[in-house]
Formats: structure tokens, sequence, C-alpha cells
DNA sequence: TGACATAGAATAGTATACGATTATACTTCG
DNA sequence: CGAAGTATAATCGTATACTATTCTATGTCA
């Protein structure tokens, strides 16, 4: 298939510095467009535009590894496969572009954004200014039942081995923790930042699963936010986010920034 | 014209709750459209592609006032008025969107985004945190050309006085102080944020012009960067940037949000 | 044989056109 | 006279169709 011929000759220069590579077996076996219908359908919730449902789906593909990162997406072939026209297909494109997911290349369409392990620790040098500064105005907000969720959502996590549901626990724990800020700017960009770590943190959770570190500093956390302690959160969530960026840059670089499936 | 319409239908909405109100003069007498055509020639810089053209279009016009917040953008006129169709118009609304510049409301078009004294906090407190972040990145790679841009740009700024220029010189002023780090995530977001703090600084602007004391402040960080202190660089930052987001704050509440023009 | 030019195919980007949704003005009824 | 309902106009959202650009494969010349 035509997508994996294009990766076939970027790999060479994906390897080229700092650079992680999927495990691209599915992709080369030609199965991409199959997995983004599949993944589509399970995104068809019609309360959005279409447009968001796209998005949703390429989200999807590219978050989870389905899209290799470097490989070109092609409009036509999305439109087909979920049934759309291209201006949807386009817009969606746009929108991943602002995310960070995608790039464009004018008239030569969007390429999906690569991975490096400086990336990686940019994103995670970033939450941890702006998910500190969140702690700051979530906290004292807080009520009971957040703190009553934030637990459910851990246990749920500990019992869990799957990657994609443990990204999804994950993601709800953070934003439990900051849904006592309102939900704007910040909450939007930690958002944003949460969704491009996740293409990282899942290649990493497929291999190890979530440690039972990362389930007792949640905890922790929960303590501290509902002990009001502005202070301690904001230290333990630095240096919580600190050990993930370190953690995965040593699997990363344990691996050669080669296949990591 | 019909934009004055829509609102002055909103005006009142726009008063309840935290919301600043442009000066509307020029709105109401339906020169917005007018306007629009003028900044879209400023903004005909062809290298980039249509949407980008059309993006910085109206980037420019909500940023500088020109369209209201809260006020809706007609699809069909912006494409009429210059010259294009309606799609490049939509994957332009598209990005904005993406950075919070306004925001779609299904079936009913783009609304551009309120100004709030809440977001505006927000947003200088993420500066606060990423522009420090960037600092740490930055200055061990900052050169001496990057220091005499720095200083020939405060010098451009002491000699301005209009509003939009000062801007411009702010930003590159801040854009060579982060130069020495790669231009991936942080930069860019920084960028954007920059981008939203302009809708209330302009304002700002245009009635006290730029103090002198953001000029030495200015000044003094480049002294500090110099001697590559990151910390006592990143402290003035801070404040430098709490500071700002004072005056402002300041500024509007004095004003009781009512039209500042 | 290999670099270069050229024709054709594939694809991105954009305009036009149309169906769906929402706003507006008018009418009708209580 | 005001509220509700209906018809009409305006506008959004998307599919279709076309143009311009880029990629690819073939052929030509040094």
């Amino acid at each position: 298939m035509e997508l994996g011929k294009v990766y076939a000759r970027r790999l060479q220069s994906l390897r080229i510095d700092n650079i992680i590579v999927y495990d691209t077996d599915e992709f080369i076996r030609g199965k991409v467009m199959d997995s983004i219908k599949q993944i589509a359908e399970r995104c068809a919730d019609r309360s959005h535009s279409t447009p968001d449902f796209v998005a949703a789906t390429l989200r999807e593909a590219i978050v989870s590894g389905a899209i290799a990162p470097g490989s070109v997406i092609r409009q036509d072939t999305v439109a087909a496969e979920i049934d759309v026209s291209k201006i949807p297909v386009r817009e969606a494109l746009s929108r991943l572009e602002a995310e960070g997911l995608v790039q464009f290349q004018r008239n030569r369409g969007a390429e999906v954004a690569p991975v490096s392990i400086a990336q990686m620790r940019e994103l995670f040098a970033m939450r941890e200014r702006l998910e500190c500064l969140a702690l700051e105005y979530s906290i004292p907000n807080l009520t009971k039942p957040d703190f009553v969720r934030a637990r459910a959502v851990i246990k749920q996590a500990k019992r869990s081995s799957d990657p994609v549901e443990l990204c999804r626990f994950n993601h709800d724990f953070h934003e439990i923790l900051y849904s006592g800020a309102a939900d704007g700017l910040l909450r939007d960009t930690i958002r944003r930042l949460m969704t491009l770590a996740e293409r990282y943190i899942r290649i990493h959770l497929r291999m190890t699963g979530m440690s039972a570190r990362t389930n007792a500093e949640h905890k922790e956390l929960i303590r501290l936010a509902r002990d009001r302690d502005i202070d301690g959160a904001g230290e333990l969530m630095t240096v919580h986010l600190a050990k993930a960026a370190q953690r995965l840059a040593r699997h990363f670089e344990k691996q050669g920034f080669s296949p990591a499936g």
C-alpha cells in the first residue's frame, strides 16, 4: 500500500536525529486504513460536527501510532474511508496542526509530526510549570466528590493493564485534579500537552504497564490536595512529571530510538 | 451595516461579567469591512498560503479590536471582501479557534472570543511560567548579536508611540530573548499567548504609551541574560509580567469594563 | 550508463453549488 | 396588545467539480 511505501522511504531520515520509530509492522502490512475505519466507528459520536469527528479519529490514529510519525496523510484516502468529502478532512487536519500533531507542507499535504526525545522533554517541562499553576488555581476549590472520583479512577487504573485505558485514566485523574480551576486557556493548553505526551506514554505503558509508584504518587497528590497543601502538591507534581519524563527518556534511549511496539 | 447590528444587540450581554468592551465607534459606523480590506492588503504576503493570509488578516483585525469581542464573523462577507471563497476562510477560522481568538457555534458561525480580566490574568500567569522556562533553555545559547539586536529593538521602542508598533517591538524583544531555545512547542505556545495578550496590551498602550520602566526592565533582562544569570532573569521576568498584568487589571477595572479606545 | 528533460498521473488547494439549519419578519389567535 | 406559529430570507456546512502543483516514470542526450 502506498502509505507503507512513503513511510519506508522516510525510515532512514527518521533515524537520523533523536527520532523514535514506532513498530510499523501493521503499518507496512497496509492495515492503516482499516484501523482508521475502526477508530472512526469508535469516534462516531454524532453529537459533534463532522470535522470534530474526523479530527477525533485522526487524533486517535496518530496518538496510538496507527499512523506513524513522518508519514503523509492522504486527504482523499481518509475522506473516502470514513465517507465524507475532503473539506471536513482538511479542517480536521488544520486543527491537528494547531495541536502539534501534524504539519502541513504546502501543496504536499500533511505529515504526521515527528516524535523525539527532545520534544518529549520539552513537553514534560511545560507540563510541570503549567500543571503546578493549575493546582494553585484548582486546589482551593476542590470538593469531596472530586476526591472521591479521583480515588475511583486510581482504583480502575490499578485493575487495568490496557495502555489505552491506562492513558485515559491518567488523563481523567489529572483532569479531576484541575477541575477546581475555571475551564479556560490553561486547562485547554494542559489537555493539548497531555495528548501530545500520550504519543510517548502509550509506547512505554505497552512495555511496562502502569507502575505502582505512579499510583502511589497519585494517591499522595489527592491527600495533599485535600489538605489544601498547594506547595506540597506542586512539589510532588513536579517530581512526578520529572520522573515520568526521565523514565520515558531512559526507555527510548535504551531502545536506540528504534521500534518500540 | 449588519455586523454593527449584531454587535449592538450583544452589547448588553458583554457588560454582564468581567468583560471589556472596546471603543466601537468605528465598528458601529460600519467601517469594519473597510478596515479588514486594508488589513488584508497589509497582510498580502503571498509567500504564505491563502488560509495563512486570511488567518493573518483576521488575527490582526481581532487583536487590533477592529472586530469587537462577541461579534459574529460572517464567512461570506469576509470571503467576498478579500476575494476568496469560503473554504480558506473557514480554515483560517479553524486556526484562530485553536489559537483562542474565535469560538465556533455550531451552525451559527464563529464569534470573536470575549476578553475578560480573568482571562488576562490567567494568560499572564501562564506566560510567567513558560517564559521563565524558555529563559532557562535560551540564555546559555544566546550570543552577542542577539544582545545587540535586542538593544536595537529597545531603542526603536523608545522612539515610537504607535501602539501597534510598540506591541511588535515588545514581541520582537521577547522573541530574541528566547531565540536561544529550539523553536518548538514551547516557543510556539509563548507566541500564541503573546498574541492573545496583545488584545489587552494594545488598548492599554493606546492610553499610556510604553512606560519608561518597561524599557528599563527590558534592558536589565538583557544584562542578566548576558551574565548568564538564569535565576535572576527568571525572577525579573516574573515580576515584569506580573506587574504588566497588574497594570492592565487596574486600568480595566478603573474603566469599569467600559469602552477603552 | 547516468543525468536531465518531459509527459502523464496523482494529489493538494479552491471555487461553485446545493442541502440543512438558524434567524427574522409577518401573520394569526388568544 | 402580546404570544405563538409559520413563511421567508440569510447563513452555515459540505459535496462536487475544477485548477494548479507536485510526484513519477519514461525517454533522450551526453
